[in-house]
RNA sequence: CGGGGCGUAGCGCAGUCUGGUUAGCGCGCCUGGCUUGGGACCAGGAGGUCAGCAGUUCAAAUCUGCUCGCCCCGACCA
């Protein structure tokens, strides 16, 4: 925590009268005196926020909601925020990279350049300028950045850089929300790193993975790293960094063994092979239709039939590129549309309506199945094992047992295309997947050459050939990461700050101010924190002590320093830790030392 | 975009079905008193275009229509 006690010269703004006013020991927190700053807090709930990070952060006076997904920072939110920012900053200067500012507002023909003007779609808050050009706010800046680079820079001597910004971006979210979490306005820091070749790319890339576990350690979260689909960005090498919360929108798999985890989208499954025949049937059963009247989910089917949905073959049809296919799961399996669009090599993928299905199969929506079906047919790998299993018969209210793959009909193509599950294999080692929500604060991606091809990002390598250069391009959340972190750590009475994100590291709580010796023991003691550089939030309120305690709690300090009339009499001020239940008192001539040994105690159960 | 819900004082809510005094309650806020180690107490007080517009009616927070905003579920998704 040594970090934390930069001074910025003695510009206390509006100091109170009577009392000696202190150097300002970090930028951007602009008073440290209850009574002068603007902490709102509510003792109430607000009626409509519903995850916990959420309504601590509205109570706690961090933030306040200005519309759907638009949030103000209030002071103490801002000083947080400072904070992450300040971290975030840090670990990418130290891993090498350039920051630098780009506009929010960018002219969308750069972006019809890139061939993501459409992709973007709505999400992009786009407008004509009073000169009839459209613009958009930048929901992500691959393009600006590519197009500074493909101006300055033209030689591999140049190489590798990579840039970054702290900035505001614009999401027309579909549905905003879970506060700060999926707000329309955020903070974010991205980053863009340019080689010459692919080795510096995975260079480059190793830098800044490093740079997102140190910050997001500093950060005091509890995080994982997943693999994961590139989706919109393009490229193929994928990470995200995933803080662990319940609330978390992100379904990801982990590994129980080793290190290995996916979000869901992504995760691998192995197909274990065991026929079902071997331990189950140990004969190919005939044919037989059977009448099945209004059953035809997976569900009542299994029940119906009093056969495990595992035994079922459920047969979907989708339109590929408006070609109706079938694709074909286990009953207790879903089919995986990521993997389904890698399999087929494109994103016009969906599942047809029921005339179309009717079409292709014959039968009505609900009872379709393989045999005898004409259209092609792709099968998730698990499919190879089933014997004497159940399908629809393309015909309304009947399925057919005891189906037989190759014997009663074929398949075109076998691949991975279901979603990975709880108990799942690993598909690296002997352990078993867990699913687990995740609050995603950090993605990076390998990006190739998608953009540096399409906006001509181009340099002269040392043959005097003309290449494109290998990009990758790594997020941030900042403003997410502040809720994360609270998602992470919060009791029934508030927040339990990190120590690298809280706005001060003690909460100083006068009982009594108006009684003169305790209002001058108190600001000495605030006086003698900040000298030795402890960031020090001082409730000089003239309000009950119950009061003062409870927002205590709220705010979430990770020390609280409790000062009243006994006190003064016996010299002794009384510490509590955050996040322990007692309090101790503690002689005034040592409080420095025994904070700074609390706070180091306390930051310890942060640490991994 | 589909489904559901909400909008009354700074915050949280009642009142709306069944139209009818001066629109209430808790918290917060202001003044005074008393108090101050876990959300005190007493007295007095300020604060409302009842989301907006239009309509029905002798009379609308309340009934009808439209509009706006917000929330939840789903679809969607860096």
């Amino acid at each position: 925590m040594a970090e934390r006690g930069r001074t910025a010269g003695g510009l206390d703004a509006s100091p109170a009268p009577a009392l000696p006013t202190s150097p300002r020991l970090r930028p951007g927190v602009p008073n440290m005196r209850w009574s002068q700053t603007l902490i709102p807090t509510l003792r109430e709930d607000p009626q409509d926020a519903d995850v916990p990070s959420q309504k601590l952060m509205i109570r706690a006076g961090l933030i306040r909601k200005l519309g759907a997904g638009l949030f103000t920072y209030l002071p103490l939110g801002l000083a947080a925020l400072r904070n992450a920012e300040r971290i975030v900053r840090e670990e990418m200067d130290k891993a090498g990279a350039l920051e630098m500012l780009m506009p929010v507002l960018q002219p969308a023909d750069l972006w019809k350049e890139s061939g993501r003007f459409d992709g973007f779609g709505d999400l992009m808050c786009k407008f004509t300028d009073r000169n009839g050009h459209i613009n958009v706010l930048g929901p992500t800046h691959e393009e600006v950045v590519t197009h500074h680079v493909r101006c300055e820079i033209n030689s591999y001597r140049q190489l590798p850089v990579t840039l970054y910004q702290i900035q505001t971006k614009f999401r027309d979210e579909i549905r905003p929300r879970f506060g700060v979490i999926r707000a329309r306005e955020f903070l974010m820091k991205d980053a863009y790193s340019f080689d010459t070749d692919w080795e510096g790319l995975n260079k480059s890339y190793q830098k800044m993975y490093d740079a997102y576990n140190a910050t997001f350690k500093r950060a005091g979260l509890r995080f994982c790293i997943v693999e994961a689909d590139s989706g919109l960005m393009g490229g193929d090498v994928s990470h995200e960094f995933m803080v662990l919360a319940e609330i978390g929108e992100d379904l990801l798999l982990r590994c129980d063994k080793c290190l290995y985890g996916a979000n869901r989208e992504k995760a691998e499954c192995i197909n274990e092979g065991k026929k079902w025949d071997l331990v189950h049937a140990p004969t190919y059963a005939p044919v037989q239709e059977v009448a099945t009247p209004g059953v035809s989910t997976v569900d009542a089917v299994a029940k119906f039939l009093r056969t495990p949905a595992e035994r079922i073959v459920k047969t979907l049809i989708y339109k590929v590129k408006g070609e109706p296919v079938a694709v074909l799961v286990r009953g207790d399996h879903e089919a995986n549309p990521a993997k389904l669009a890698k399999h087929f090599g494109t994103a016009q993928i969906e599942l047809a309506d029921a005339a179309t299905i009717e079409k292709a199969t014959g039968g009505p929506l609900g009872f379709s199945g393989p045999v005898g079906l004409k259209i092609r047919k792709v099968a998730d790998n698990t499919l190879m094992n089933l014997t004497n299993a159940v399908t629809g018969a393309n015909k309304l209210d009947t399925h057919i047992v005891n189906v037989n793959l190759d014997r009663d009909f074929t398949i075109d193509a076998y691949a991975d295309l279901r979603f990975a599950a709880a108990g799942d294999r690993c598909p690296r080692c002997e352990g078993t997947l867990a699913l687990s929500h995740g609050i995603e604060v950090g993605h990076t991606f390998k990006l190739g050459t998608k953009y540096s091809e399409s906006l001509k990002a181009e340099f002269l390598n040392d043959k005097g050939e003309l290449k494109p250069c290998i990009m990758g391009c790594y997020g941030i959340g900042v403003s997410r990461l502040l809720a994360a972190a609270i998602e992470n750590s919060h009791d029934k009475d508030g927040i339990l700050w990190p120590p690298g994100l809280a706005p001060y590291s003690v909460h100083l709580v006068s009982v009594n101010p108006k009684d003169a010796k305790v209002a001058t023991a108190s600001a000495k003691l605030y006086e003698s924190l900040n000298a030795a550089g402890i960031q020090v939030l001082w409730d000089d309120r003239d309000a009950q002590a119950g009061v003062k305690f409870k927002d205590a709690d709220l705010l979430g300090m990770p020390v609280r320093l409790t000062l009243g009339g006994r006190g003064v009499d016996a010299g002794t001020v009384d510490l509590k830790p955050r996040n322990e239940a007692a309090q101790r008192p503690v002689p005034l001539a040592a409080v420095v030392a025994e904070v700074r040994s609390a706070l180091e105690k306390y930051a310890a159960t942060f640490a991994k």
